[in-house]
DNA sequence: GTCGGAGTCTCCCCCGGGGGAGAGTTCTCG
DNA sequence: CGAGAACTCTCCCCCGGGGGAGACTCCGAC
């Protein structure tokens, strides 16, 4: 057996750790050489030094990153199991939301054209994100979403963009949005808000339209490209994650019309759609 | 409709890129924005944009690198769907594969006892590595395991460590390593080789030892801790992998005795198991 | 007009190493 | 004992951004 002199290459091969690795664990303190040749530099290991470098080894395979492999080496040391077992539960569940994810990737890769780039017709995958407080001019009525809707927007328009030489009635801020208040699909009579962002000073007429201020707070959201129509795939989309991750609508949803029906064809509009969630408390 | 003059933090929302991010593309190439202001460096982009940008993203959420996204817009702008259709085929096995690693880890973590680290008795995911020739002194005989191995290393050990006074025959260069000659078990009048590496000159008495060269070559290793006579799971482990990924042995398998069996207790001992191989004609 | 807050700019460090340059060391063979 | 090979050292750039500092700029409200 070689005496305890282990130069690095050579512990490298023991533990299968590259050098590189070897040399960035000595300096954050994780595996530093039993002996350092202060002249010339060069680390010498003992073959103690290997089960810890092969520990380390194992616990990055694992998924673990540098400060919580010195962590569980520690808490190895002092016969901590409990603290191990949280980074283990944690990992795991890390490890397990990652399998989800590469399934969905994985079914994209299989079934999506690659000329389109998953772009028309698509839903992307649901993110969370906090959105502000916004200050709108909001013209609400019940109706028909198929006549309805394009009646407000002609109106909110007429009034941000007056073709009468008018001054326009505020300053534009955001997209074009339309607030769904109704709790489920409703062919008729549906409770249809559209509003535009704006800022700055306001002219009201009393043509129906107002100002107000959709609240901010976390939502879900994801962008769907493709005709109006199937807009709902999104919402589908949507409600699957809120279930997946146990949240629950908390207000009336929206959707962002990105870009113009007049400018792009059908398959390329793009919409936003937003669900205001809260979380579920978790139940058995 | 706001202006075709979008400032990069509304940009980051429509495309749900960072403002990081964004600038990054910018740097590199991928997303530059369709105005620049030259005295104050502010990035403004077009809505015509949002779409690349967000083709961007989605090809990130693939999985794809910044290199690969480029080239997968560069050849949709082409029409050129057989490059995509390679870069998905490419990136769906890579996926796949990423999702088994993942399971796999996810089992350790399960069932792993937090306190031993995975280290007593177990074995190491398998790599392939590149092992060079190496100068061995050898021995090598006909017997049963539990009896020759541990006969044939006191041989070698005291011929390279003589405790009656004489030199040393070699230098030993590395741990002591078993040659398995045999293809399959067999419990009686197995074709055993002990070997040792060794550097420089050697005095060679005629006691059967030899000087030989062992072949480098492509192999297969694990890492395995715990007793000898379990250090079979370790080669189950490598036949596995070898079938997965379609090699084939190659030569005799080898086991270097990393450790000290008299220094250490049974289960800390760790050997490591190596196969050379081949790569297997794909078949149907 | 002007003041404050929000948005933007650039620059630098961080992760966990891989790749490589250039210089110094050690080892091995003859 | 000497030459060359092999090993080691440090330093720097790369990935794909996240986080934050310090400075500038823009826009809305008064």
């Amino acid at each position: 057996m070689p005496v305890d002199q282990i130069p690095i290459g050579t512990f490298s091969r023991i533990t299968q750790l590259s050098k590189k690795a070897l040399r960035l664990y000595d300096e954050r303190g994780l595996l530093v050489p039993a002996a350092r040749d202060i002249c010339t530099g060069y680390r010498y290991y003992t073959f103690a030094q290997a089960e810890r470098g092969i520990h380390i080894r194992h616990l990055l395979w694992l998924g673990f990153d540098l400060s919580e492999v010195e962590a569980i080496l520690e808490a190895r040391e002092c016969g901590d199991a409990g603290t191990i077992r949280d980074h283990f539960a944690r990992r795991l569940a890390a490890a397990e939301q990652e399998v989800g994810r590469l399934h969905a990737i994985a079914e994209v890769l299989r079934t999506q054209d690659p000329l389109n780039g998953g772009f028309r017709m698509s839903v992307t995958e649901p993110v969370i994100k906090e959105v502000p407080a916004m200050r709108v001019l909001s013209r609400r009525e019940r109706g028909v979403y198929q006549e309805t809707i394009p009646k407000l927007i002609g109106e909110l328009c007429a009034y941000v963009y007056p073709t009468d030489g008018r001054q326009p009635a505020a300053k534009v801020a955001g997209p074009i949005m339309f607030v769904c208040h109704d709790e489920e699909y409703r062919e008729t009579d549906a409770d249809i808000e559209m509003a535009i962002p704006i800022t700055g000073s306001v002219n009201l007429d009393g043509t129906g339209i107002e100002v107000r201020t959709l609240p901010g707070g976390r939502f879900v959201s994801v962008l769907y490209t493709g005709p109006y129509p199937e807009v709902g795939k999104a919402c589908e989309r949507l409600f699957a994650y809120m279930s997946e991750h146990r949240l629950a609508p908390a207000g009336p949803s929206r959707e962002l019309y990105l870009n113009d029906p007049g400018l792009v064809p059908e398959d390329e509009l793009l919409t936003e759609v937003q669900f205001p969630v809260q979380d579920l408390p978790p139940s058995a």
